[in-house]
DNA sequence: AGCACGCCGACT
DNA sequence: GTCGGCGTGCTC
């Protein structure tokens, strides 16, 4: 008897066996459906083998018509789900995300001319031909729409021989790209890094690049280049591109589209049923050549991949948080690697992990200086807040303000940096020192003055301003303490009252057309004043800019994160390199209370290098990531008493290992979220332990109640 | 994940 | 005396 292993999209611990029926095909990642439990349930087929005669086994029902999962893309799965410790349905699961893709797409009856006019013309009949194209094909509703007849006449035509009558897929095939089209004028120092990409395209190996050159080194031409190379590869060549999720805009689809002569497949969580359906069906049919995605596109079922690019492999949007935690950096090595695929990470601020795989010769470091032309990087100035502190009751320095009006007279703009949405972080009465919290979660209101709400920015949750303290109930006694982005353009107004001044947040532009809007004013020099949380750092460019000033350098640091001086370092230089053009070079000046700090020096000094040397010293010294490995569990519970008893048996299971480090359970940061009680564990090991699989054998010796959730998370990025 | 089984509270 | 709450266990 043969006999399939099957996998479900569920979170089973293994595939499970059943039979293959005489005359059915099923080879190892074939689509299949089987009974399991009550249900029919689609699954994959994992291995294949034979079996005695002993066992009782279910039978597969059908196999799919689609075409079978490669071998890599099942070793990847099974990868990542040792990996990120969970079942490897789980991980499967996040592969088949695209509901009817399974099956091939529904056809409609179209019609085109077929020729010979009717033997018996009507008025009718002639509208129906005049309203179609001698190439075109549309749809009977269409056709008899736009002739202002019934469908009847298009029947007629069909018998008569004059239409003809054509079965076509609803989701048709994308647009193939075309690698010959028109390229860039690379300078030499590019040419260079595409030839070292497009030699290791074509050498078929395994060698991962880390792609590292400064805004406007002209990255997006030199992995353009490799993309092209990939698709020559064979005609089922497939490139996937990932993007940190903000960055999923038009104008990178444009630019691509340039390139290449037709739009890349998009993939990513917003997309529409239909569309999903579609992208998935043709990746998995080898016939979406170019994807470009947010991190879940990792998980589509390339046939024949040939190209990963990584795209600001240092932005933390990558790192998944809930479900299966993973990074999607990390993860497309493993992906490329298991696919015969090349890997190339791309970055103004590489990640330190990047930077020290590229020292120790792990990846291939191609380095793009700034091209002639392009912006310089702006002079960069401290203000240190304890000897130049804003007035009272404000948060810009006597430094920042004059340069504001400076730039201002200048008749040139300024950007205002604040990571924080609203009026005022933190909302407290001033008679009883009560400060507002959202229900059931442990995190502070933050006052919006524009729509006149406090709102919870962990959950959504939201309410009016109430005009009476809820605990004393004194009245008009609750006061917004802190700043954000809207009291800091309060401000900005007082300053300079008659600037055009505009808030960027998401709070204030909620739709693409909004962002789009918005950054066409400022590039067209129509605002004066940008104020923005970290939605301006992205790559927008605003020739007028000259000034950036970051209101709180320090926000970031707070926290005790191990990569709190990294991020802090990668989100200033970003917004600080907003500033400046070729002909005026711009300026930043920091606001901080910690001058000191080795971030704060090197941004002064526009010593990146300088900063990854002394970050990668610090973390060496403490065997912190990525010389060391770290994971997280965290855990919560409905009651406090359910979530320290799950939290003390937790640490009692804890395996011994070798130079291993557990700590907790501890109150994380976060204590209570939405309505759950919360514990978090440490785990800290040498570089050459296999922390997974310690974390594995671990969780297997629990048994918690079903109420208790608990979650690990390998290589944490928040600590919250 | 979904579904069944099972053991304790408020209803015809 | 039953209907139904969700806590626990199982699915080849």
């Amino acid at each position: 008897m043969s006999v399939a292993s099957i996998l479900f999209p569920l979170p089973l611990p293994e595939p499970f066996d059943y039979e293959v029926p005489e005359g059915l095909s099923a080879p190892p990642g074939s689509y299949v459906t089987a009974p399991l439990g009550k249900l029919e349930r689609t699954g994959v087929v994992w291995a294949v083998g034979e079996a005695g005669e002993g066992r009782k086994l279910k039978a597969i029902s059908s196999v799919l018509p689609a075409r079978p999962m490669p071998d890599g893309m099942r070793a990847f799965i099974d990868f990542a789900a040792k990996y990120t410790v969970n079942p490897p349905g789980n991980v499967l699961a996040m592969a088949l995300r695209a509901r009817g893709a399974l099956h091939p797409s529904p056809t409609e009856t179209v019609y085109r001319l077929a020729g010979a006019p009717p033997a018996r013309m009507t008025p009718a009949r002639e509208a129906v031909l005049a309203a179609i194209e001698p190439h075109e094909a549309l749809s009977g509703a269409e056709l008899a729409e736009r002739a202002g007849v019934s469908a009847g006449v298009i029947k007629g035509l069909v018998e008569a021989g004059s239409l003809q009558a054509l079965k076509r897929a609803v989701d048709a095939p994308y647009p193939p790209p075309d690698p010959d089209g028109k390229g860039f004028d690379l300078t030499a120092e590019q040419a260079a890094a595409a030839e070292a990409l497009t030699g290791a395209i074509s050498a078929d190996g395994f060698s991962p690049f880390l792609l590292d050159g400064v805004t406007g080194s002209g990255k997006t031409e030199v992995y353009f280049e490799a993309i092209a190379a990939a698709l020559h590869r064979a005609p089922e060549a497939q490139v996937l591109v990932l993007l940190p999720e903000i960055a999923l805009t038009q104008a990178i689809l444009e630019r691509f589209e340039k390139r290449f002569g037709a739009a890349p497949v998009p993939w990513h969580s917003g997309l529409a049923d239909k569309e999903r359906r579609r992208a998935w069906r043709e990746v998995n049919e080898g016939r979406a050549r170019i994807v470009v995605g947010a991190r879940s596109a990792l998980f589509l079922p390339f046939q024949n991949l040939k190209l990963i690019i990584v795209d600001e492999e240092h932005d933390g949007s990558y790192k998944q948080e809930d479900g299966v935690t993973y990074h999607a950096r990390d993860l497309a090595v493993m992906r490329a690697k298991l696919a015969g695929a090349e890997v190339v990470l791309a970055s103004a601020t590489p990640a330190l992990e990047s930077t020290v795989n590229a020292e120790q010769g792990r990846f291939g470091h191609l380095k793009l200086a700034a091209r002639p032309g392009a912006a310089r990087l702006p002079d960069v100035e401290l203000i240190d807040l304890r000897a130049e502190p804003p007035e009272k009751g404000h948060w810009l320095s006597p430094r920042l303000t004059e340069a504001m009006a400076e730039t201002f007279l200048a008749g040139e703009q300024s950007l205002l940096f604040l990571n924080r949405r609203g009026y005022a972080p933190l909302i407290l009465c001033k008679a009883c020192g009560e400060k507002l919290k959202s229900p059931g979660t442990d995190s502070w209101l933050t006052e919006h003055r524009y729509t006149g709400r406090l709102m919870c920015h962990l959950t959504g949750w939201s309410m009016p301003k109430p005009t009476h303290c809820p605990k004393c109930g004194a009245e008009g006694s609750l006061t917004g303490i802190g700043p954000g982005v809207e009291r800091v353009a309060e401000e900005a107004r007082l300053l300079l009252p008659d600037a055009r001044i505009a808030i960027f947040s998401s709070d204030t532009v909620q739709t693409g057309a909004d962002t789009r809007a918005l950054i066409d004013r400022m590039a067209d020099g129509e605002v004066d004043v940008l104020i923005g949380t970290q939605i301006v750092a992205k790559g927008h460019n605003f020739p007028g800019l000259t000034l950036v000033g970051v209101v709180d350098a320090d926000s970031g640091m707070k926290g005790g994160d191990l990569r709190a001086g990294e991020r802090t370092f990668q989100l200033l230089s970003q917004v600080a390199g907003r500033a400046g053009r070729a002909e005026k070079p711009g300026r930043a000046l920091i606001q901080t209370y910690d001058p000191d700090n080795p971030a704060m020096i090197a941004l002064s000094l526009g010593d990146r290098d300088g900063f990854l040397a002394i970050e990668r010293d610090v973390r060496a010294e403490l065997g912190m990531p990525p010389f060391g490995r770290m994971a997280a569990i965290i855990l919560s519970a409905p009651s406090p008493e359910m979530v320290q008893e799950a939290g003390l048996a937790i640490a009692r299971a804890a395996p011994h290992g070798e130079g291993i480090e557990v700590y907790g359970p501890a109150e994380p940061p976060i204590a209570i979220l939405r309505g759950r009680h919360r514990r978090r564990f440490l785990v800290k090991a040498p570089r050459q332990v296999d922390l997974s699989a310690y974390m594995a054998d671990w969780v297997r010796r629990l048994k918690l109640p079903a109420a208790v959730r608990m979650n690990v998370d390998i290589d944490p990025y928040s600590f919250l």
